[in-house]
RNA sequence: GGCCCCAUCGUCUAGCGGUCCAGGACGUCGCCCUUUCACGGCGAAAACACGGGUUCGAUUCCCGUUGGGGUCACCA
């Protein structure tokens, strides 16, 4: 385990593999990753398998591959809850000898009464374990029992967040929660505390579904009589309801964001980092910006709503910032292109790029470049393909088949032309030319068009529709 | 329901007693640019939940109401 060096800053970021990376697990890992960068510590990543039945590999993979995509990296290897069982237990056992906590022989059946009557009095179920303050000696039956901390009936407990403020809760409040399942595993709420120890986590950050868990936790640490960590409980994510955040909403792993969304990482990271955190008027902020300015003093205290379209014209901006054999790269398996054609895709992504929010629409836009002849138009583009415009497309063709130089300026003064030639606007040449050329109504600029498609694909597809086809 | 937390434009937020008839961004709506769509530029509508205090003065501090959220397992 790492040592626990007293001045500097240890965050960890610890996921239950249950499911996939969810995005407000990723918001708390980047906030752990940020927090940690800024101050030159350390962010660890724990993967929490106390619950074996239902921890996956799967589920670790895709953990493991969303903190990579986002560029998240943790310091050393990832910890595995599991191997830690027989320290969990062991703690459990000194806690018990502390007088701290106390085996307890009750039965399901004996639970379920006493819960049972809780409900028919109408008052708030708290175990009241015969166990608990039993004298040391007493004959204890052999059979299966579990080891519950010892929790404060009085006094208060009070929790310095650095996120929610000064929080107070009445000890009466807190119950004799179990530390040690009778199968001799760990809970969730014993190996959190004793690993966080363990591995020197000075920082806890965490989704506020956490809040009230940190007051049980801390009672096990002043029993062991270890340091507290700094606890800063953010506010969850919600739907664009205002309701949890559920599946239909954004509730995806952060693969979905990447595959079916095609949204770029840093984006997604950036909005997730002006999700509950806010640096004056900055909306753009880059990695190295982000880490020297984090800070927890900034972090909201309410929830926020998942606003996709933001993160969609968030997403437009970081895309114009691409590279463009990058983008080319990562949409071409959408297209379905040889590395060849991948050039030209590059060549026209400064075009393309302008005009997408994701790389669905980025694949969209580029389609047409790759499209076989004759090309089929949407109904759109071709309504367009009146016979006064293919007659127009008929002069054209003859005008550019003549061309000397074909580049996007030389193609410009020929289409003028030949528009000037024919008394029509330059829109009522263009617009069918584009049909022609691309099937659709939108495109890049019909000059680059031409450009990038290059002579004979031009002139090919022009004269595909110079005539209209018979049938 | 008990306990805990939260509350500025539709959304994300700036604001940490006067500089706020509240600023930025997304979204929406105009206009400009223009061969289309975008991009870009300019502009508009749009918020301090409500009620009490404290104060010379509250968006900012306190209390209550309302609304929202979280949590109450041998899950994590």
């Amino acid at each position: 385990m790492a040592s626990a060096s007293s001045s500097s800053v240890v965050t960890r970021f610890a996921p239950s593999p249950t499911g996939f990376l969810h995005i407000g697990g990723a918001r708390t890992a980047l906030f752990n990753w940020l927090f940690a960068r800024h101050h030159g510590g350390k962010f660890l990543l724990r993967i929490e398998d106390t619950d074996k039945a239902r921890s996956t590999k799967g589920a670790i993979d895709a953990i493991l591959d969303g903190m990579h995509w986002l560029g998240l990296d943790w310091d050393g290897h990832e910890y595995y809850q599991s191997q830690f069982w027989a320290r969990h237990a062991d703690i459990a056992r000194r806690l018990v000898e502390r007088g701290a906590a106390y085996r307890c022989f009750m039965t399901q059946e004996e639970l379920a009464a006493e819960r049972a009557e809780a409900a028919a009095e109408r008052r708030p179920f708290r175990i009241a374990s015969p166990w608990r303050d039993c004298a040391p000696g007493t004959p204890t039956p052999d059979a299966p029992f579990v080891i519950r901390l010892k929790a404060p009936h009085d006094g208060e407990t009070i929790i310095d967040d650095r996120v929610q403020g000064r929080v107070t809760v009445q000890n009466a409040e807190l119950d004799d929660f179990i530390l040690l399942r009778s199968d001799g595993t760990p809970t969730y709420m014993l190996a959190v505390v004793v690993d966080d120890h363990d591995m020197g986590v000075t920082h806890v950050i965490r989704g506020d579904d956490h809040l009230n868990n940190a007051f049980r936790q801390q009672a096990i640490i002043r029993a062991m009589e270890w340091p507290e960590p700094v606890y800063a409980h953010v506010p969850l994510i919600h739907g664009p309801d205002g309701a949890k955040l559920s599946k239909r909403h954004g509730a995806l792993g952060v693969d979905a964001y990447r595959d079916e969304l095609g949204l770029l990482p840093e984006a997604v990271s950036n909005y997730l980092l002006r999700l509950g955190w806010g640096h004056g008027d900055d909306e753009i902020i880059a990695r190295e910006q982000a880490i020297e300015w984090f800070d927890l003093d900034h972090v909201g205290k309410s929830p926020s709503r998942f606003d996709f379209k933001k993160l969609e014209n968030l997403n437009g901006h970081y895309l114009r910032e691409a590279d463009d054999a990058r983008l080319a790269d990562l949409i071409a398996p959408r297209l379905g292109i040889s590395d060849a054609q991948k050039t030209l895709l590059a060549r026209a992504m400064p075009e393309l790029k302008a005009r997408a929010h994701t790389l669905n629409e980025l694949a969209d836009g580029a389609r047409f470049f790759f499209a076989d002849r004759p090309l089929k138009c949407d109904e759109a583009s071709a309504a367009l393909l009146t016979p006064e415009a293919r007659a127009l497309l008929a002069a054209a063709h003859g005008r550019l088949g003549a061309l000397a130089e074909w580049d996007a300026a030389s193609l410009e003064a020929a289409i003028r032309e030949v528009a000037e030639g024919s008394g029509v606007k330059l829109g009522k040449l263009a617009q069918p030319l584009r049909a022609a050329l691309t099937g659709r109504t939108t495109s890049p600029g019909i000059f680059d068009v031409l450009a990038l498609l290059g002579r004979e694909e031009s002139l090919a597809r022009i004269a595909d529709q110079m005539v209209e086809p018979k049938e």
